[in-house]
DNA sequence: TATGAATGAGTTTTCATTCAT
DNA sequence: AATGAATGAAAACTCATTCAT
């Protein structure tokens, strides 16, 4: 039931400050991995950061605050990440394709647990504008991408191969895989079956851990 | 961080003991459903039940095993729809295919916000015996159904289709689809696509609600 | 800036939970009396009632309602005496003016530091249909007592005539008087003053302490 | 529970020091008007005054000192205006003391959360040796006025006075009401009557707001 | 066996005040 | 002198769980 935008207090501006927002930050991360959100509060935060809980109070208004900072991060990241599979070697859709998803596995891969809570909370969290905005434009790089080829609905196209890539990455780290080629190879098996760009060459690379 | 399998304290014998027990797990479903995890409280559980705290806690041992339970019952529903699904019809792998992943979109049809609710909660939760059996069958049987067709891992294909199907389906719903028959279509492409059965002529029946 | 009535979370049933309650209540007017408002803690007030700050909350869902309590019993009594103070006795206007003033004092009396604390803490309480209905009834005494005069405004006359007693009698208070009966004739002298009927057969009995 | 008397920490000798302490008594002021005494944090103050939180500490050493300032330039205020007009026009005790019940309720006209808030403070701030001043002062420009008349108690007459016209006039305000010559008329009229000097030619010109 | 009163550790958040820069 | 980052005690309130009746 979120209820209204949450972005930091105030921002720091001595380096001093911008230390303590770091460390804040960081030390949420590290309990989120290690603990999941249920283990994330705001005095353990503070203590983990070496901060005092009223320091973590003067940059972030609410605990919540904390969660949608990185958040924000880690869609800026897999922003970024999806902008350079997509502009990068060829026009072709399939390996265009084939690199966006590795991209997606990446946003997955470096804090499986990190990403797989914050996923988890964002539904409880009010997004701000920023946090929107960054979800458009995923999905926007994701449209563009399948406009090249003709499909009737580009973006429900869009929001499958999202869900459908998701789902699978998170199943499988949650089962503790490690093998990224192996797994993108499936994704990308099934990203392209639903394209009706399914061919015989790729033939199946698999085996489960 | 799940600890120690929770299971219901203790099995009601007599029928007032079992309608309390149903009183309870109905409460808190209705609780689930309509507040997310956060709002399920025990106290809350038992006023909504009609029953009092203390006889709450004669059944269930901690707050986790009315989630456990509620869980058990999810799955116990849905091994037994996609137990129908795979033993009726013809033994195609394709309609079979189908009949299987429209069970999975019942299964979270029904109850939306329950089922997602429950399975956020799950990686929370020490699942006991059965609960792992649950989930041992409900693989086996996709993993029976992919035996027929010549595939080098059936039972990765099965772990893969499984996810894949869960994913689409949870983001489908949640952003609020309820047009199953055009979800069903565009899941089953993805996983016949995966399968390498994928054909021209399940042409695109899209349009994002 | 009251926003929404307070009352009592739930009403007491059995014996044990109604000495909980008198309790609380004894404990916060006692804290109340001794350290003012700002003294009043939920804390410090289960622990000076012996019990709990979560039976405190079982019965209190805020601070606020503490106090609203409080205030609702004082002015309950304060009720009471003066209806006694206005059937009671001659239909004189002197005299029953005389009476109401010296109901009016005792209600401070008792209990003087409670009944200021009270009061002080009355303009920021969100007050619930009791105390309203006391307040009304309170004014409609002094009203309906005036009515009998002949007065262009008795609702006005009953207004002046509270706040004239009361702004003397708190002063007094705090500055430690103590003679109730000096101070009853000199706020009556005053009161009949307003209202037209001074003589001078009521002569100073003055002193201050 | 005053501990302490509290005076400002240092003296402003330079001009900038000066507006600085004027900007954070300002901002003091309007927050106290606007907020109420909750309203009132020391970080909220500087802010408002364009200072920072260390300055506003260079000048009041505590959150109490600030308050006790405002209450003293009140005090002074209302001082001032009672010389006026004890001194000014005929020694006629009747105007006299019309005019000076008008100073008394100008005091609370100009900004009468203000008074209220400064009011309600006063018993929690360890006065310091001028507000003691002040308010002897107060007093005893009261009891000099009185002395003219055949009184066995000035002092009491005046603090009885006084303490009537505080009660009216802060009831008045609180009410809402805003025509202050009926108010100056009505509290004359009781105050007349307490000095047995009531007459039927100020005759009721009442109406509530 | 059922009840519901009682518990208290734990959570979020505020704000007066200090002190290094 | 001024700044503003940092502090941490303290306050309100919740909720899973126990246990006397």
């Amino acid at each position: 039931m979120p209820s209204a935008p949450i972005s930091p207090r105030k921002t720091p501006r001595q380096a001093r400050a911008r230390a303590t927002v770091a460390a804040i930050e960081e030390a949420a991360a590290h309990i989120l991995t290690h603990g999941g959100v249920d283990a994330l509060t705001t005095n353990l935060v503070a203590a983990r950061a070496g901060v005092s809980i009223g320091s973590l109070y003067q940059y972030f208004p609410t605990k919540e605050a904390i969660l949608a900072e990185l958040l924000r991060k880690l869609r800026r990241e897999h922003l970024h990440d999806l902008e350079r599979a997509a502009q990068q070697g060829g026009d072709d859709l399939r390996s265009t394709t084939t690199r966006m998803i590795r991209a997606s596995i990446a946003h997955h891969t470096e804090a499986p647990e990190l990403a797989r809570a914050l996923e988890a909370a964002e539904s409880h969290l009010p997004l701000d504008a920023e946090s929107e905005a960054l979800k458009t434009q995923i999905s926007a790089i994701w449209t563009a991408t399948l406009s090249t080829h003709a499909l009737p609905d580009p973006s429900q196209a869009a929001f499958d191969l999202a869900a459908l890539t998701h789902g699978m990455v998170t199943r499988a780290v949650q089962a503790g895989e490690r093998d990224w080629d192996n797994l993108a190879a499936r994704v990308t098996r099934a990203a392209l079956g639903y394209l009706h760009l399914c061919t015989q060459d790729d033939h199946q690379p698999t085996q489960q851990p």
